[in-house]
DNA sequence: CCACTGGAAATAGCA
DNA sequence: CATGCTATTTCCAGT
């Protein structure tokens, strides 16, 4: 990056504001290659010399900060990341190449990728000017910043976006520079590009950017721009104007107001620390924006549009046309084309930036970071390794209603006590601030992961007294929060709120697998990086216990937080206390063993203590097994159900055979046993009967959690390496866990991460060149057949006792406690299986994990899939049928509708479905798509 | 006036 | 295809 003298009147102006100013986005197409592994390396290689000698990089956020400290000074930058095409364009530019390591393949032609420019304010006028992507975009200015967005999508998926989320998501492109999503980090894989839908991008493009031929792009449904923006008051703010702003007005589908992203606060964040600038600036940046990444935003955008979105349309989307004043902005028309850009009124925007009120909070420098690669987000991280231990001291409360983007901030995410949670890092001794991030992500039984259909919402006001930072990593918001020294490196995190984004939005993106129906419970999850003496930089993760985002959900459906047994002898007979909400006095207590296929093997009603009852607590009277025999542990799960569709989620209990001891510290390293360590976040007990074999119950499981055992100080943890398979743990599954927060917190999962600087970027996938050789996949869906806890991490990371090694590598060396299997027959894209141990290797059943009650949806537990058909099945067994087709195993829930997608030809819904798993020809248990109306 | 909240009507999606 | 429910979103109004 280069650095410019600054104009008088930018002096002041911070980096993040001035990115929010002036942010374009190119070129939405999203290229596969870039995600390979090999072609990171390159380019890491090549580029990242100019990245870590340039940029000074906060730890947490290398290219947010070094970006920021250097915008601040000058008002020119120039970055040009992943993307040849935007990089090496702008040959004014003082540091033309920011590159981000592993964005873009060497030597492969350019990838049209959505680039985000920042041009100073003087030269905002013409630095609208843009070629197309591959083309290479043509400098038109050298005071222009290039960043080339991943897809410029919604939050997470870069290939595709929501509309809402595209293109609204100002916070994205604001953050443009903080965006991770070119770095190795980022999981390039995370979101696996299965269009589901089949949707191309430019179908998903953002409708709404199709702005209609009206003078602004912006034009949302409600006509103005500025209506847009702000129903609700929040025009003001609606600096969405920036690049989020833009996916509010474009967005037709978005209501007005917010964009996902672009809530309101976004404005705020910027302006809390760009409160400095002068209108004039501000306003001159406001013209430069013009047409902006927000199209991009839209891109990924399914064609799919709300009733309301009255704009939204086919033609609108694919096609933009330039608008009045922006027009001077106007990308190629290929831009428009692709990107779907809307040009949005500046006027508009102006005002939001003029009321901003300034931030108190000067955000901290962390010190120079060497290393932009972070561990993607979707990568299990442990929450302690060596002397740190990252802690939520203060969980969350279990429900939350998150707000729309058509809603005003519902506010902060609350703590029991009425106070806000806390984070504290612990073994920390340095004086140097750390930044602790701060994302949602899943409460469901897979490997923690940015959930979908949430984002973390930046909350600002006189109320709050932590600062932060909005960034977007991989398409999903982190919030960045400092940890000070002088805090004792803790944070009280009342500046978080959370966005629900439209369920239709997400799920029609392009490789989203997920569905939001139902899925409304989250998790707060914090990461910290630390910098080590040696260079390397070790990466933490805490999840906080789940929260229960929608109205509805926390005002009726029953939720169990504690029980005082995880097991007990099939005797049974036991009082357990449930601790939880909506408990009501008709609740009733229902224990439950499921077969592998779903169906239930044994269900019973256990009695409740009438007079114990509370809204909060349960008395519950554990029932006898229905075979008091058994020879080894039965996991069952049970809920608590308050009437019909009303009912918590499973959770986990065991029945021990009578003479047993009750618990066993080590898993046993079978299938099994992996298996549960590995999908065992929050509530993964709760349905862990339905998609796990139950014939053979593992005592071990809950034996595996007794680590999670509460680290109140510091002290050491237990290493990735050490005992991989606790690794994985998550926090809540057993009340033990629960019981303390800071327990909880202490088993996120996944291992440390430690990151070599010398790689340049986490990506050292070194030997394979082929990114689903390594095995490095997506976690998205992310499976983890052999072993969920070693999910591929850092593709580089390495175990703290073996750094420098690299576990993701195939073939491990036997310093890592990590293998990665691979073979050469599993299908391309296939995620690699990580061993804990040799034997892990062997072949296993893919298990499809499957709710009868639930929707159309059948959920694999394994990612090595896999070829998948129908079949009939016969007395004496299965009869396959034919092979519909293949799925991209990165996703572990499939829609009905997704398996059509992937069908080569059109399948009964009474057939069944059947799973092999291609690597070993295996096949799984057959179940039905849908256990009603099977398929 | 704003940022929240709590409720609940309006919609959507399923069964 | 209509109907009944649920779940999701959007609105409203009070603090």
């Amino acid at each position: 990056m280069s650095l410019l003298p600054d104009p008088p009147y930018l002096q002041d102006v911070d980096f993040p504001y001035f990115l929010k100013l002036k942010i374009e986005l190119k070129g939405h197409h999203f290229d596969p290659r870039c995600r390979d592994p090999a072609r990171l390396t390159e380019e890491a290689s090549s580029y990242m010399p100019n990245v870590s000698l340039s940029l000074p990089l906060g730890m947490a956020n290398p290219c947010l900060v070094s970006q920021y400290h250097n915008l601040q000074s000058s008002p020119v930058i120039s970055v040009s990341s992943c993307h040849q095409a935007s990089y090496g364009h702008h040959e004014n530019n003082i540091a033309p190449n920011y590159y981000f390591p592993g964005l873009r393949p060497n030597g492969a032609p350019p990838l049209e990728r959505p680039r985000i420019e920042i041009t100073s304010y003087g030269q905002m006028p013409e630095e609208e000017v843009e070629e197309s992507g591959t083309m290479g975009p043509v400098a038109k200015r050298v005071n222009i910043v290039t960043l080339t967005l991943p897809s410029a999508d919604g939050y997470r998926d870069p290939s595709s976006l929501s509309p809402a989320s595209s293109c609204n998501s100002e916070a994205s492109f604001e953050s443009g520079f903080y965006n991770y999503e070119n770095s190795p980090q980022n999981s390039p894989w995370q979101s696996p590009c299965v269009s589901p839908k089949g949707l191309s991008s430019s179908m998903l493009s953002c409708p709404p950017h199709g702005h209609a031929p009206g003078p602004s792009p912006r034009h949302s449904p409600s006509t103005s721009p500025n209506d847009d923006i702000g129903s609700h008051g929040k025009r003001k703010y609606s600096f969405n104007g920036t690049p989020y702003g833009h996916a509010a007005g474009i967005s037709p589908n978005h209501s007005p107001g917010a964009s996902p992203q672009g809530s309101p606060r976004l404005e705020e964040s910027w302006l809390g620390t760009t409160n400095q600038y002068t209108n004039s600036a501000i306003v001159a940046a406001i013209n430069a924006l013009s047409t902006d990444g927000l199209h991009d935003l839209g891109d990924g955008v399914p064609n799919k549009s709300r009733k309301t979105s009255v704009e939204h349309n086919a033609s609108m989307s694919l096609k933009v046309e330039p608008i009045n004043d922006d027009a001077g902005t106007e990308l190629g028309q290929e831009d428009y084309t692709n990107a779907n850009r809307m040009p949005f009124k500046k006027e508009s925007y102006c005002s939001g930036f003029l009321d901003v009120p300034p931030h108190p909070y000067s955000w901290p420098k962390p010190k120079s970071y060497l290393s932009p690669s972070l561990p993607a987000l979707d990568w299990q991280l442990p929450s302690c390794s060596g002397p740190y231990n990252l802690q939520i001291e203060v969980q969350p409360k279990s429900h939350h209603r998150a707000h729309y983007e058509t809603e005003g901030s519902r506010g902060a995410v609350k703590a029991l006590s009425g106070g806000h949670p806390v984070v504290q890092l612990y073994g920390y001794m340095e004086s140097e601030p750390l930044t602790l991030q701060l994302f949602i992500g899943t409460a469901d039984d897979r490997l923690l992961r940015p959930h979908a259909f949430y984002q973390v919402h930046r909350i600002t006001g006189k109320t709050v007294s932590t600062a932060s930072h909005e960034a977007l990593q991989s398409n999903t918001k982190v919030l960045e929060i400092p940890l000070l020294p002088e805090n004792n490196m803790r944070a009280i995190i009342d500046c978080a709120g959370i966005l629900k984004l439209r369920n239709s939005d997400i799920e029609l993106r392009k490789g989203e697998t997920d569905i939001g129906r139902k899925n409304t419970r989250v998790r707060m999850v914090f990461r910290v990086h630390i910098n080590q003496p040696n260079g390397r930089t070790v990466s933490l993760q805490a999840a906080s216990n789940p929260i229960e985002c929608s109205q509805r959900s926390a005002q009726e459906l029953p939720l169990v937080e504690k029980q005082s047994l995880d097991s007990y002898p099939a005797s049974g007979g036991k009082r357990m206390l449930l601790s939880g909400h909506n408990f009501l006095p008709e609740s009733k207590v229902m224990f439950v063993e499921k077969a592998q296929d779903g169906h239930h093997v044994w269900e019973t009603e256990a009695n409740v203590d009438k007079d114990s009852r509370k809204s909060t607590s349960l008395v519950v009277e554990i029932p006898p097994y229905r075979n008091q025999r058994i020879s080894s542990a039965v996991p069952v799960s049970f809920y608590v159900c308050n009437g019909k569709r009303k009912r918590s989620q499973y959770q986990r209990f065991t029945y021990l055979p009578c003479n047993v001891p009750m618990i066993k510290t080590e898993p046993a390293d079978d299938y099994e046993s992996r298996m549960s360590i590995h999908t065992n976040p929050y509530f993964s007990q709760q349905r862990l009967p339905t998609m796990m074999p139950l014939e053979d119950p593992e005592p071990c499981m809950v034996a595996s959690y007794a680590p999670c055992a509460p680290r109140p100080t510091p002290m050491l943890c237990s290493t990735p390496s050490s005992s991989p398979k606790l690794q994985d743990l998550s926090p809540v599954p057993y009340p033990k866990c629960l019981s303390n927060s800071p327990t909880q917190s202490t088993m996120s999962g996944g291992m440390a991460s430690m990151q070599d600087p010398s790689s340049h970027h986490g990506l050292a996938l070194p030997s394979s060149p082929d990114p689903s050789s390594l095995g490095i996949h997506p976690p998205q869906g992310s499976p983890h057949l052999g072993s969920p806890s070693y999910h591929p991490l850092y593709p580089n990371s390495s175990p703290s006792s073996s750094p420098t090694s690299h576990p993701s590598t195939p073939g491990a060396t036997a310093e890592s406690p990590y293998l990665v299997t691979f073979s050469s027959t599993q299908p391309r894209g296939s995620p690699p299986t990580l061993l804990a141990d040799d034997h892990a290797s062997s072949a296993l059943p893919v298990t499809i994990k499957q709710e009868p009650q639930e929707l159309d949806q059948m959920y694999l537990d394994d990612g090595v899939l896999l070829k998948w058909g129908t079949c009939q099945q016969g007395a004496n067994g299965v009869i396959m049928g034919k092979t519909m087709g293949t799925l991209p195993r990165d996703s572990l829930v499939y829609h009905l509708s997704v398996l059509q997608t992937f069908s080569t030809q059109p399948f009964s819904k009474a057939a069944i479905v059947m799973v092999t798993e291609g690597r070993l020809g295996q096949r799984s248990p057959l179940h039905p798509l849908h256990s009603k109306n099977n398929v």
